[in-house]
Order: C-alpha cells, then sequence, then structure tokens
DNA sequence: AATTGTGAACCTCTTCACAGCT
DNA sequence: AGCTGTGAAGAGGTTCACAATT
C-alpha cells in the first residue's frame, strides 16, 4: 500500500497518481537547481532530459494542475518552481513528530534536506526510559505513553515511524486515533489505516531487494 | 527513473513490474513472520490481507515465477518462503560498498536488517581526508580516488551513493566504469546510467512531499 | 468446500501527434 | 520556427471470474 487515503483530485476533479506527485518533487530540485545558476527559462524537454522521463510526460503532469508555460518559449524557472512549490505544499510549514529514536531516525534529526524544504521536527517520542529526558537537536525526547497530548501539543502535521516492527501498527493506531493524516514509515510492514490517512513507506530494504532480483535474474539466465 | 535497465524477465519471458518485484519482498517478509509463528499454510487471501492488496494479485504475482500453492489448500509457508527468496537472490551473498560516509550512511552501516538479508558493507569511501582511514563498524574508510581498484579488490556487487547532490553523478559515471551493475542512491538527484545498471532511487524527501501534497491538497479544498 | 492459476476484461498511466500560441 | 497543452491511442498493471485441483 502506497497511498491508503482516496487518491488526491485537483480541483478541476482530476485524480492525481502517485507517479505525478513523484516527478513533481524531482522537477522542483532541478527548478532550485536551475535557478540558482541564474536559468531563467526552461523547456519540458530539458526537464525531461534531466528527470530521465519523457517531455510528454513532463507536460501531461504540469496539466493537471494548469497551465504554466508560455507555448513557443518554455517554462519560467522562477514561476514554474512557485507554482510547484504551491502544490507540493512546501510554501508552508509542516511539524514533523519523530516516534523512535533509533538509528535512522537520528540520521533524519541531521538530515538538513528536511528543514530545506520546510518540515521540521518538533517532538520526539520513545519507550526507551534510557532515553527518555535526554536530548537530540535541542529536543527532548517525551515518552511515547503521552503519546496523544504531545502530538497535540506540540501540533505535529506528519508523524516519522521508526520503531521496531513490533511496534509498528499499535504507534499507528494511536496516532489515528488523535487524528493524524500523515505517516512516513520505516518499519518493515504494511500499516492498516483508514483511508483518509496517508502511508508512505520508505523501506530500505525493498529498495536494495529490487537490486538484488535484477542482479539474480542476470547472473541465472 | 526507477528502473534503468531493461525490464528484468523471467525464463519464461514476461516481464516483471518493479512493483511485483517489491510486493514480493513485502510477502517474504510476511512468510517469515509466519514462519516464526509456527503456520504452516497460507492462503493468497491472507497473504493479501497482511500486506493491503487482493488476493488475485497475489496469486498473479507469484504466476510469473511458478506455482507454487496447492488448490484448495494455499501455499506452504516455509516452502513458498524458500522460493521468493531465491527469486529475489536472497540466497546469495551481496557484497555492498558504501560511498559517502556521512550521516544517512552510518546508519545504513548500523542498519541490522541489511545483514539479516545477506547483504554486507566490505567497503567505505569518502573523499574527505578527515574520514580516510577512520573505521566504521570494523571497515576503514578508503579514498574514494581509488574507487576503481577497491571495488574491485572487495569484491562490491551493489552500491550505496550516500554523497552530496553534486557529486553523485561523477560516482556513478566511475562505477559504471568498473562495472557495477547496481546502485541504491540517496542522492536527491536522477542518475545518467546505461540501460545494463539498475538505480534505486531511496529519496526520503520525495516520500515526505507526497505527504504535504496530500495534506495540502486536502486543506485547500 | 476451499483455494489456486490464469486468460480476459478492465482500468490507469504514458506516449503520440498535432492544433494552438508566441 | 519553436514549444506548450491535450485528446486520443497505446502500453502496462490490476482485478475479475471461473476452470482446475485437492
Amino acid at each position: 500500500m502506497i497511498n491508503q487515503r482516496e487518491t488526491a483530485r485537483t480541483k478541476y476533479g482530476q485524480k492525481i497518481a502517485d507517479a505525478t506527485v513523484g516527478r513533481l518533487s524531482r522537477y522542483y530540485r532541478t527548478l532550485k537547481q536551475l535557478e540558482s545558476l541564474g536559468v531563467a527559462t526552461v523547456s519540458s524537454d530539458e526537464l525531461a532530459k534531466r528527470n530521465n522521463v519523457t517531455s510528454a510526460q513532463v507536460r501531461k503532469d504540469f496539466s493537471f494542475f494548469g497551465a504554466f508555460g508560455r507555448r513557443g518559449l518554455g517554462y519560467n524557472v522562477r514561476d514554474l518552481k512557485h507554482n510547484i512549490a504551491h502544490i507540493l505544499g512546501l510554501d508552508l510549514e509542516w511539524h514533523l513528530a519523530l516516534v523512535g529514536v533509533g538509528n535512522i531516525g537520528r540520521a533524519l534529526l541531521n538530515f538538513r534536506q528536511f528543514q530545506e524544504q520546510n518540515f521540521y521536527f518538533t517532538l520526539l517520542l520513545d519507550s526507551d526510559p534510557r532515553k527518555i529526558g535526554t536530548r537530540f537537536n535541542n529536543l527532548e525526547v517525551k515518552n511515547l505513553d503521552h503519546l496523544a497530548e504531545e502530538i497535540t501539543k506540540a501540533h505535529v502535521d506528519i508523524v516519522v515511524i521508526s520503531v521496531p516492527v513490533e511496534a509498528a501498527q499499535k504507534v499507528a493506531d494511536q496516532l489515528v486515533a488523535t487524528g493524524i493524516k500523515a505517516i512516513l514509515n520505516f518499519a518493515p510492514t504494511s500499516l492498516h489505516v483508514p483511508s483518509d490517512v496517508v502511508v508512505r513507506n520508505e523501506n530500505m530494504v525493498i529498495e536494495i531487494e529490487h537490486l538484488s532480483f535484477a542482479l539474480a535474474q542476470t547472473e541465472r539466465v
């Protein structure tokens, strides 16, 4: 399960594919880079080449949200970047909670790209008594038993779950009960949540197994 | 770009979708858990429920590789687990190199799930003189300038790239030149590689932007 | 009675191809 | 002439539905 709520739709009512949203993020990164290089205008073909997709794909992706280009000329880099930022909600500030302050979790706290994109950790939760009360990145680790009140107090929008696999579903259930609608799940298990809650899974073992699959297939032919 | 080589095929010649490979990894995890619980038999419906897919999807996924079940009875947990392990290449040992011993990279070194699945780091590379020569998890950080010889010496199968975005493509080019066919890329950029090299992208910012997109769409309706 | 394996139908996403602007 | 925006065609992935098997 990748997206567990009804697929998002534009104001025109179209369903937006997950793949489209992912590509918008990639185009956005390209546009930031072009802007920093002082490039003023870009074509769908240029964006396509830099992202290993077709130019028709780029234009189609944009078309769900509006007409951002000028025929014959291409796209204004600055304007397009702002438009995509708005679509992706990157013009807003998002408050994150980290549940499970382990190995991966601590790396995420120090992950600059989150802050650069207006994603800020404002709450750390763990169940380990040795961790509760300690501080990471200026944030005190709170007791997981008080999840609901801490989540509410910190005005959390998005929760990153990086607890052991056995604990993940219970945490998800509690988050759903407190009204959380967006979860980034690092635990290697499918979470069962209502359809109005979005879960994205970040599963590094699955990614690397795609690679071993490809290598094994080749070698065994 | 997710999979940059020609789509993998079974011995029967079917193309295997990325999505199918990802689901096989998930079923595999479910089977390991069922086995540890002492469950001997499982139906496609049970596997489906635990992974938020349909039972037809489960059966179709298996069908590309063979007929592993018994009509009326379901699948033997142990046998199916072995079959999937073989398909995914998890019955082999894979040697990993980590290029870029930063924040995320060091977290990966301590990531138990890799070793549990026969993925072993055998080489660390970095360009930072302060890091070269230091040790992490019993491995010495080698000089990135000697990439080709170190990769060959360590018999590396899969390379994890976690260098800054500006350096990623150059590293990828060097890896391709040494004959590496599988890359797990944590740098937030699309890598350009020949079609016989598989790249999987692990991009946490993109994942979290799916969430902000979903939240922003909902709130702005 | 239960459950698999699979061709066919269905649905979704991508690419084509060209009219419409600049 | 160059490039976007988009309906239509095409490709690919998922679900249906049922014959086959235990």
